[in-house]
DNA sequence: ATGGGCACCTGGCTGC
DNA sequence: TGCAGCCAGGTGCCCA
C-alpha cells in the first residue's frame, strides 16, 4: 500500500502523539510479520523515552534512548493512534503503549509489514544500508541518476521502483511520475536523455510532494494515523485509469503487466 | 552485475 | 449462493 507520501503523512500524524512520551509496554498479538518481530523488543524498549520520530525511504524510525524501532508498512499496513483502551480488532497486530493513556496501533492485514530494531545507527542497518538518497533532499540528483541509469536495458519503470537508485516510489507514483514527464515506462533507462532524466527527477519530486500535501493516496484501505484516506486519487493522471481518457489529450490510458505489477501510461503524452 | 520472476499473506471483487 | 481465480500500494531473494 504505503508509497512515500503515505508514509510521511503517517509520520506526520503520530509524530506530535510520540515525540517526548515514554514507552509503557510493547505489545506483540502476532509476531510473524514479513520478518519475525524480535522477542527481546518488548523487554529491549520497555520504559524507554520516545526521542524523534523520522522516516527513511518508506521507513519509519522511531528513536528511543534504548535503540530504534524500525516500522515498515508493507502493501497493507497502517499506523493509527488510538486509545490505550480501544480493543484491538483482526489484524491490529502490535500496540506501542504510552504514558498518555494513547498507543500506537498496527495493523497489517496481508503481514508484509515489519518491526525491526537497532541500537545502532539505523543508516547502517542491513535493510538500510544499500538505499539511494531521499527524492525530496539535495541529494538526490539528476545528473547522478542519468549516469548510474546509461549502461541499464531495464526499462525506466522498472529502475524508479529499484531502491538502490531510487526510494520512495512504488507503483502508483512510478506512472505518474513518468507521465508528468512524458516518458513512455517501457523505455529502455539507458535510452533517457540527461535532460529527460532532469525533468523525471522533477516529476518524481513534484508528484510526492503534491501527494504528502494531500494526505497521500487511498485506493483501498490506507488510512492516516486519524482513520482518515488521503485524496490525491482524485488527482492520478493514469494509475487505475485503464481505458479511461487521458486527463490532458483524451486519448485512452493503456496498461501493461510485468511480473504482477501493473503499469499505466498515455501513448500519446509519453513519448 | 543485471534483469526478471517469485514468495510472503489476506481480502475483495468478478464471473461462472 | 458458492467458489475458484485473479488482483492489490513492497521488497528481499533466487536464478539464469
Amino acid at each position: 500500500m504505503p508509497e512515500l507520501p503515505e508514509v510521511e503523512t503517517t509520520r506526520r500524524g503520530i509524530e506530535p502523539w510520540l515525540v517526548g512520551r515514554r514507552i509503557e509496554r510493547l505489545v506483540v498479538r502476532e509476531w510473524r510479520l514479513r520478518w519475525r518481530v524480535p522477542r527481546s523488543l518488548p523487554r529491549r524498549v520497555a520504559g524507554a523515552i520516545i526521542r524523534t520520530v523520522g522516516r527513511r525511504a518508506k521507513y519509519l524510525l522511531l528513536a528511543t534512548d534504548a535503540g530504534t524501532l524500525i516500522w515498515h508498512l508493507g502493501m497493507s499496513g497502517s499506523l493509527r493512534i488510538l486509545d490505550a483502551a480501544a480493543p484491538a480488532l483482526v489484524h491490529d497486530h502490535v500496540d506501542l503503549v504510552l504514558d498518555s493513556g494513547r498507543c500506537l496501533r498496527f495493523n497489517d492485514p496481508r503481514r508484509f509489514g515489519s518491526l525491526l530494531y537497532t541500537a545502532d545507527d539505523p543508516a547502517r542497518h542491513r535493510l538500510l544500508a544499500g538505499l539511494a538518497p531521499e527524492p525530496l533532499s539535495d541529494t538526490f540528483d539528476a545528473t547522478a541518476l542519468w549516469r548510474r541509469a546509461r549502461a541499464r536495458r531495464a526499462s525506466i519503470k522498472s529502475l524508479l521502483m529499484d531502491s538502490r537508485l531510487v526510494v520512495g516510489v512504488g507503483n502508483i507514483y512510478a506512472s505518474e511520475a513518468l507521465f508528468r514527464a512524458g516518458i513512455r515506462p517501457g523505455t529502455a533507462a539507458g535510452r533517457v536523455s540527461r535532460a529527460r532524466m532532469a525533468a523525471l527527477v522533477a516529476a518524481i519530486r513534484a508528484v510526492l510532494e503534491e501527494a504528502i500535501t494531500v494526505g497521500g493516496t487511498t485506493l483501498r484501505d490506507y488510512v492516516n494515523p486519524s482513520g482518515m484516506p488521503g485524496y490525491f486519487a482524485q488527482r492520478l493522471f493514469v494509475y487505475e485509469r485503464a481505458g479511461k481518457p487521458c486527463r490532458r489529450c483524451g486519448t485512452p490510458i493503456r496498461q501493461y503487466t510485468q511480473g504482477s505489477r501493473s503499469t499505466y501510461w498515455c501513448p500519446r503524452c509519453q513519448r
